[in-house]
DNA sequence: CGGATCGTTGACAGGTATCAATGCTGGTGG
DNA sequence: CCACCAGCATTGATACCTGTCAACGATCCG
């Protein structure tokens, strides 16, 4: 693990242009010579279910690209609670605030286990003044992160708690390429729609007992059509 | 207001570059020089209450910073009605997903009398290639967005209606210079806190005869502390 | 086996949506 | 000028939903 220096960034341009999902993240648009003229000490990490990625407040020297997996961002209550801010999932970009120079917004979390990678800021900002293909990338991030923003406001904390946990569960079960998807706790459910724990338990056994929703060994299926007519003032 | 387009360009430049708010605005970090080699045909409008800057879906051309005003952003619900999904205020950028080549992510309307200036995109995009100044101003409003969205996610759509109420008083009442500020109606106060009209209606009524809030002629005062005390589980 | 953590369920009080009716106000036309 | 109307705000009654407090069950791990 302790590589010098510029053998490791070597390893992370190496293994950053033959990664697999390369199309979804930051790097889409670099060609190979960009590669070639840059040194990206990119390293892979993979988190455990539970482990932090960064602190809210914290000065953010990285970006993070979500590989694979699932990674909270959540906002401290008053009461000791917190609320869940958004989730990110492959392809999408955390800490992505910390390139204006400006401190974590979120509490960064992993549910489950997974599969990120590491990039230093420095690193962006110097691509950036040699390359507009980055650019492009970063607006596009931009970009979706308000879209998402206004999903969650119109989806998740609007209408009755059935419809929400309708639309969350649409949510997890959409872009995943399996039926299967994973279930959050329910604290961590609740803490997404604004509701109680308590609560999303009671709606979480409610929808199994009507055979909208099937769970096994820590995973989910969904019955597509029954939620999305509950959504529709079911 | 039909004057020849080089003329139309010229006076858009002039008054951008003497406004008085421009430090607020997208081209703060414009040096002299910035401005001398490029024609802006930046356009002043004046919206009245209830009118629309722009519709959801629509293919955008143009971007818009707001002078003066509030501008409410919101998303149609599948019952009718619709969720304000945030506010926009002095210095704030409406339709920036319109630099992506991006559809309008929202319905945009004045809810007062709202001054703003309307910028082609195309513009934006041909000083992007010219100075890395405007850049960081975009950025700077993707960051601003992000966290706009956090606040409503964690102060309006969090706790039961009457803390919600209070930040929403407090975020209303903040960022004017004068004590006074301008109070929507009932309807859009329920669609920005995800509460029914009447519920809104009720909650503001109560407030007033606690004497938390007062109006007076379409504006509105706060007592601060009483509202900080309703947050903090009173 | 015991303890910790999480999920489930119950009882009840309080809050909110819903349906409905009644004030209030500014603008319009006679 | 005044009567009227349309839109908005307020208020009431009631059923339903959700938070709260509390207990119990399930599962995993030491």
């Amino acid at each position: 693990m302790k590589l010098p220096e510029i053998e490791q960034a070597w390893q992370g341009v190496e293994k950053c242009r033959r990664c697999a999902i390369r199309s979804l993240v930051l790097f889409a648009d670099l060609q190979r010579e960009d590669f070639d003229h840059i040194h990206l000490p990119i390293e892979e990490m993979e988190l455990t279910a539970g482990q932090s990625l960064y602190q809210s407040n914290q000065q953010g020297r990285y970006v993070f690209t979500i590989r694979q997996g699932l990674i909270k961002l959540t906002h401290p209550l008053a009461n000791g609670h917190y609320r869940v801010i958004r989730l990110l999932r492959q392809g999408d970009l955390a800490g992505i605030e910390a390139l204006n120079g400006a401190r974590y917004l979120h509490h960064a979390e992993a549910l489950q286990s997974t599969l990120i990678c590491r990039i230093p800021i420095e690193n962006i900002e110097s691509l950036n003044s040699n390359t507009p293909h980055l650019y492009q990338q970063l607006t596009r991030r931009w970009h979706q992160i308000q879209q998402d923003a206004d999903t969650w406001l119109a989806k998740f904390a609007q209408g009755g708690s059935r419809q929400r946990l309708a639309h969350l569960l649409l949510y997890l079960a959409e872009a995943e390429s399996q039926p299967a998807f994973f279930l959050p706790g329910r604290e961590d459910i609740g803490a997404m729609l604004g509701i109680t724990t308590e609560t999303a338990s009671r709606l979480i056994a409610d929808f199994r007992r009507s055979g909208f929703l099937h769970t096994g060994n820590g995973l989910a299926s969904i019955e597509q059509d029954s939620l999305e007519s509950i959504i529709a003032q079911g």
